[in-house]
DNA sequence: CTGGATCCGAAACGATACTG
DNA sequence: CAGTATCGTTTCGGATCCAG
């Protein structure tokens, strides 16, 4: 079959298993982190601030799982692991790239947008970013 | 000054909150959606497969707040709601069509390498898309 | 150095029921 | 038709401690 005819628009698609997947909150900057070439936990770990310990690590093992990130240990003392991307990881990196660049060129944007949003009622005193789902308190 | 010179490597970079914006669940398949042009409450709904009632006007609405999205209504019996995407938002889409076209175009590519993950240790009876996040059970 | 394990609070998400 | 409200579940994410 030459077209498979996926369409992300159908729940049962398993395009959502990896639109969910490239979703998470540090596959972007990690899979960008890693367009800089093959680097040491370590080094992305300083590299993509305000990361947790774990998060890291999780971010990259499923990356690995899902073909991704390739993953070298070599059993210096201590250990030395290093991280590149696939082939198919690099196909990614330009759409995630492109992510990241719209979020930086249009931070202005949507923060000016989000401090004039009208309020539906009641005085403007709270900022537009805390409205979204405070309900809960 | 010409060039903010926003990072969002920097955890502190206000570009994190528009990054975890657009990288919500649901975000990309509404905005996709909305590129067709400007639509009703009931047809993003019906278009976008799984999506639940709150997870759609709850998308819809901080879109709305940031600026990408645009709610008109229309106080008819009973009463009609369009959406339609606003400049701001238009220069997104492309964006994140080229996410959702890479997840089709890749789907089997990743699905083949998560099969075929060679578990650390034990026996490989369980497939490598369960085990991820099961160390909780 | 790299990361596994565990605990725990905070969100995101989803199903259902109710409203104008 | 287009939501809102509420509740329960799942997942996220960080801190800390431990280990090869």
């Amino acid at each position: 079959m030459p077209t498979p005819a996926y369409n992300a628009f159908s729940a049962a698609c398993p395009t959502r298993e990896v639109l969910n997947l490239i979703s998470g909150k540090w596959v972007g900057l990690t899979l960008t982190a890693l367009a800089q070439g093959t680097q040491r936990y370590g080094e992305l770990a300083g590299r993509i601030g305000g990361i947790s310990h774990k998060m890291l690590t999780q971010t990259l093992r499923m990356l690995e799982q899902n073909g991704l990130v390739e993953r070298k240990v070599t059993p210096t003392i201590p250990v030395t692991v290093d991280y590149s991307l696939t082939p198919l990881g690099s196909t990614l990196v330009p759409v995630v790239a492109a992510v990241k660049a719209w979020a930086e060129a249009n931070v202005e944007q949507v923060r000016a947008a989000a401090a004039s949003y009208e309020m539906p009622l009641g005085g403007g005193a709270e900022t537009a970013a805390l409205v979204a789902e405070r309900a809960s308190v």
